[in-house]
DNA sequence: TATGAATGAGTCTTCATTCAT
DNA sequence: TATGAATGAAGACTCATTCAT
């Protein structure tokens, strides 16, 4: 309220706007949200909304990013705690397998995200930003899959470049399924999962 | 032009409007094109678009139920063509394999039938008959992997329906990822057939 | 159907197109009656309307037109078989009195007519021509005064002109109150109608 | 202009649209009017009137209440200040004698407002408010009149009822004759009221 | 910074009228 | 004459964004 407020004020304040757009994004839709949702929703006045972000789009891009930054983190905190490459990619499905796809909230945040990967599709700087984001998570991977195969954990003949993106596929392949309310997801991925693991054994 | 015309032209009519629908939606996505953006395209006068169809709707959920009927036409036709269940198995995958999700019409189409999806997701009603649709490409599959074991032709303990279920997985998987234009979508797309099939044999 | 038609048929076409209309009218309103209610109520394609006539506005028109032609026509037709000005007088109450303007058909007739008179307020060429038939109406009653004072059968110190025009301001009262179903329609018109003979009499 | 604006300037600006509406109703009808109309004639952005109203409809009812509102509250306050029975029934009938029913503005009131009673007659709800409305004008007579039997001012052989809803009948029919301009409003009203003023005497 | 009223381009949809057959 | 498909100008309403206070 002051004229002049800390960074931490105005960090605050944004992540408050970010986590109801997230809200009602989820709920209705990005194109079918309103900032008036977000404001009834936040409780923040359309004109601060519009001095802590340029634009609809903008909230919707800072949304995503910030989802997404949570989760590499995440992984990668995990990642390290764990020593064996097959442990890791242990803990990643588990990730999934222990996540309920069909819980409400979860089941939008999925939806919603899936909503903007397509979105990106149609913006050369949007789906730019969106394949480094993919980058990460797929180097992630790959970093893991190198290092089992020096480490001699894991079989040699895998191409970590290729098997990572396959972990992804399924992940996205079970994840969108999870639309259908009668998709057996624990059976499906704990299916792909051995299948996978099985591949890169010896 | 003229009235008391034939059904065969009305029917033109309709396909015409829905092949410029769907460009559109290809174009701009399914909830930001607009009607004008229909009349633009195809030429055809607004008021002629609403002689047509009940409304913007209506041209969504007919778009996706004619593309989606020709894709199921297509694979019961092939699947009776073919005797075994393996050469069954493998010529729907190979469909996938023979696509290029990358070339601009084909990943226009994809993009809108992901988001259509997604839409989907939020009204009841929709996401009914999107579930409807799936069990068609559920149970065509089911059913040849039972012939199969049947026929002792495919090992009995997988179970059909969760296999059925991991083919559609795979394909969402490979074809959402197709987003990205840098995804090794041959290579990950065959290495996931030969499992899938390495686990049907014996 | 013939090229060349006869007079009859044109009329009679004619006559049925008006018909629906005004029943059409008398459902929905003028303004929101559309040509297409008229075509689905009378069966007539929407070419042949425009064949008789040149507009929507010339149909709502021509409709009250006949309507009041009907109305003169029969009122003409019973005072010319009544002797004296005060049978006259109770004949064309009686009329009224004798409806029942809650009736479901009849009430909405009555709401279409006056939409229409208002209708005209807003057109100087139709306000004249609703002045005109206003008049006939009138004349009608002052000629009837006139010959009773003339016959000595009713005071002559009523004004022809003004007892013509209070008739008249009776029946468009009652009749406009009707809108709301429990106006004691009967007895204010009787007990009006009573007023209204005892200062004609002596 | 500016937000958080006081309840005062909401109601200013509220009545500067209903003021405006009730302008374009009069000039061209209460269907034929749109909101662009009520945009031209008020200044206001279509967005702001839609701020203040949540549709067309709104606008009318309010528009309608409000006059209603005005009418019945001065009528009230009057009879408050008279003493005798008689005196507010003249008062009453004096209100209509005194107004000129052909003075433009006063003219194109009488005709929205009978337009906008017709269009009630369409709608179950609409209908319902305005019986209620009328209710309130009945009431105000009915107690009149009861209170001067009473105290034996006037004849107790009048039905009170039949006697308001009278008044509201003859008001109706010089109201809506005066769309005709050569109707001798002063002359007919001035007729009835001394008819009806004989009545309720002794 | 915060507020929320104001703006107006953009959306879907309707419907009177035309006109080729 | 009859038909009904085609046209496109309105119309009601929405909503991202601006800006005066």
């Amino acid at each position: 309220m002051p004229p002049i407020v800390s960074e931490e004020y105005k960090e605050k304040k944004k992540e408050q706007i970010l986590k109801s757009a997230l809200s009602c994004f989820a709920d209705k839709g990005f194109q079918s949200s309103t900032i008036d949702d977000i404001v009834s929703h936040s409780g923040i006045s359309k004109g601060a909304i519009y001095n802590y972000f340029k634009s609809k789009d903008e909230i919707y891009l800072e949304v995503l990013n910030r989802a997404t930054a949570k989760n590499i983190e995440n992984i990668r905190d995990n990642f390290s705690k764990l020593r064996s490459t097959l442990s890791k990619i242990n803990f990643i499905f588990d990730g999934y397998l222990n996540t309920n796809p069909f819980e409400h909230e979860r089941f939008r945040y999925i939806v919603v995200f899936y909503e903007f990967t397509l979105h990106c599709t149609r913006n050369e700087k949007l789906l730019e930003l969106l394949t480094r984001r993919r980058d990460t998570f797929i180097n992630l991977l790959v970093d893991v899959l190198k290092e089992g195969q020096e480490a001699k954990e894991i079989n040699n003949e895998v191409d970590p470049e290729i098997f990572a993106h396959q972990f992804w596929t399924i992940i996205d392949g079970v994840s969108l399924q999870a639309v259908y309310n009668d998709f057996p997801y624990y059976d499906v991925l704990r299916e792909m999962k051995e299948a996978y693991i099985e591949k890169l054994k010896l």
